[in-house]
DNA sequence: TGGTTAAATAAACACCATTCATTTTGGTGG
DNA sequence: CCACCAAAATGAATGGTGTTTATTTAACCA
């Protein structure tokens, strides 16, 4: 073919994010290939280089909606929790279920890197902040003597950790010690913070 | 050619876990291709598939050694050191800086998945209990009156954390939080669990 | 020396990311 | 209404990947 003008640029760019987030879902990374994608949505792989300017991109676009989802997953868990302990007990219980219940976009969000030069777009650190800062903000209430510096330090120990379960919880790489109780796991970790 | 018989299968299979390494080591996962590893020790793809099932059985040897080699690095990190909590302080931030050192033997280490079907073999399994069972111990001194469960759960929430902050150390995704006194963070992590 | 057989190769298959010359076609000016 | 232009889309090519297999080579033995 050629000129169709069926879909404008940025509806087929939507066109694609969206069949790309379900072969990643489906598939896993191997099945998100440029070709499947195109294919996915009726054009051929050469209209998908005029959409984006190559894979990373695609991928750092699924990861933006992927922390999107992380964060909302937490912030709806938490936000009617008065009692700040109780909150992020519940935030780690959730970020831990997310990376469960969504492997393979878990694992892409955590995984991928960019080539050596690309520097990761601000967009997407901003969203890794937020989520940090929804964290942040319930550890303060549990620490009023700390300063700013030392909330820093103890929210990035404690998601740490978190994240670390997380890690672990989704690659079953904790059969080792036999545990397959995570959120127990995660109980105790932030015990050991609050 | 043909048969030349100048190594045996084993002197090849060595040469191969060596070529590979030296490949992962320098140029990463994508690095490590059969076609480079083959032509590394002066032979063809074709004959590496004798040597391997495929290039999943030659990434499982290179854990196993990657996995000894992070063993190895602890043990001889507290050996001597008897004061258990100052030993468990010393391993996590071993921990930490093999992730750091070697960045791609331990991105391949934790995130190389098997294909579905597939099982770990067993013998890697027990390098990394063999690991945990090095910090159980230490946590056992410092915790008398815990159960082996109490200890177990212990030791996997703690080492998880571990676990975490070297995840995020080795891809610099900690950024979010301008901290970068991993070493620092560490021992925070320690601290909330003795 | 000739035959057998193990060892090694080379080529093939089916994918992959990426690029770009070529074709198609909608829209526009005459 | 038609011819032209440029945007849109294609399809083929390049060089890479893992993996399989028919074929060739050479070492050894009778």
């Amino acid at each position: 073919m050629g000129r169709r003008n069926e879909h404008s640029r940025e509806q087929q760019r939507e066109m694609a994010i969206a069949a790309a987030e379900l072969l990643l879902i489906r598939e896993g990374m191997a099945g998100c290939s440029m070709r499947k994608v195109a294919s996915a949505i009726g054009y051929t792989v050469g209209q998908l280089y005029l959409l984006f300017k190559n894979q990373d991109e695609l991928f750092v676009v699924l990861n933006e909606r992927s922390a999107d989802a992380v964060y909302t997953a937490l912030r709806d868990e938490i936000d009617e929790v008065p009692d700040s302990a109780e909150a992020i007990r519940l935030a780690a219980r959730a970020y831990i279920a997310f990376a469960r219940r969504h492997p393979n976009r878990w694992r892409l969000l955590f995984e991928h890197r960019l080539p050596e030069g690309a520097e990761v777009p601000k967009a997407n650190l901003r969203k890794v902040q937020r989520l940090f800062g929804l964290i942040e903000a319930r550890l303060q209430d549990l620490l009023p003597g700390a300063d700013a510096q030392e909330l820093r330090l103890e929210t990035t120990a404690l998601w740490s950790g978190v994240h670390g379960v997380a890690v672990l919880a989704q690659t079953n790489k904790l059969n080792w010690s036999g545990i397959d109780d995570y959120g127990l796991l995660t109980d105790r970790l932030v015990q050991a913070f609050i």
